[in-house]
DNA sequence: GTCTATATTCTGATAGAC
DNA sequence: GTCTATCAGAATATAGAC
């Protein structure tokens, strides 16, 4: 029996946006023509609006993405039986990708920091990039005991990434983000 | 006696590279068209070619007047007495610019974001904004008597300002940044 | 050197056939 | 639901008058 229409139109939805995510972290969100994702997902370029009524709405499925990826990351993260097992291990998640970011910058950050040059209403949204990753920072470090101080030691964190992570693009060595991760996992164990 | 052409073009050519650099952090180095360049400098659209024969090279303008910066502001904390008084004037220079950070994004780190998904030739030539700053770092690190962990320090140092400059801006809220300086400032200190 | 007018290319978006 | 053909506008860049 043929497919109908809807899963189709679902399978087509799905490689926008997969080729979308992926478009945007190797050549940039703005970089990316409509013909390059209906090219990259195999969709005639024309019917790329049936499914999005504008490249914001692209760009708004693309944060959503991201942030469902990180939702999955967590879901794993929370299995590790300590704060600082957890915490660590998000680290070393990071570093792990230090071959890619140097490519390409870190996948939410380098986006985050595009929507915000862009101005308009994604750069609104951009902070939704950030904002459940460093809840959940929060909350480690509370469950570490230090309530008080978990809002300073997640922006610590997540400043410290983020920002080897635009060095390690930029000088597209690997290397020095594996160092300042090294760097925080043993600050973190310290803890 | 009036003013002669070459005495024009300077100023022209002058006007158009304050404009570049103030409309690239405002809105962005690709968001700004031609016509926006030469509205702001007040110089005629099709004119802006006898001065930059390419888009790209008023991108590197535009870098190489954002090093020239760091050399005019490094000159300052030259002056000062000790490698930490400089280092704890660095980050109090950043501090300062925060409420503008919040706005618009570190100068340099959000440029250097921009080049480099825009690909191409500026790309490559976007770690210069980086370099001589960090390279400064890292000989006051040395003067510290750290200088076997002075690119680590230096590492950390760049690192930490860049992320929270992102996460200040993208959270629109010049308290982290503030928040990140007033950390790392004791930390110099403390060393 | 300076400027106007225009060429060229590309991009987001739409109209309408099937 | 799907796709072809195409529009309207903008952006970079150039040609050539002054």
């Amino acid at each position: 029996m043929a497919k109908d229409g809807k899963a189709a139109a679902r399978g087509k939805q799905e490689r926008l946006v997969s080729a979308a995510v992926e478009l945007a972290h190797r050549q940039g969100y703005r970089k990316t023509t409509l013909a390059d994702l209906a090219e990259a997902a195999q969709v005639p370029l024309g019917n790329v609006y049936y499914y999005f009524k504008t490249k914001d709405d692209i760009g708004e499925a693309i944060v959503q993405h991201r942030e469902s990826e990180f939702e999955a990351m967590r879901a794993h993260l929370d299995g590790l039986p300590t704060p600082k097992a957890r915490l660590v291990a998000f680290v070393d998640m990071t570093m792990r990708n230090a071959a890619t970011v140097a490519k390409h910058g870190c996948p939410m950050g380098s986006l985050c920091a595009e929507l915000l040059k862009d101005g308009g209403q994604l750069a609104e949204r951009s902070n939704a990039l950030f904002a459940k990753p460093m809840d959940w920072m929060e909350r480690q470090f509370s469950a570490l005991g230090y309530a008080d101080a978990a809002a300073d030691l997640t922006l610590q964190l997540q400043s410290s990434l983020q920002g080897a992570s635009l060095m390690t693009q930029s000088f597209r060595d690997p290397a020095l983000l594996e160092r300042e991760g090294r760097r925080l996992k043993s600050w973190i164990e310290a803890l």
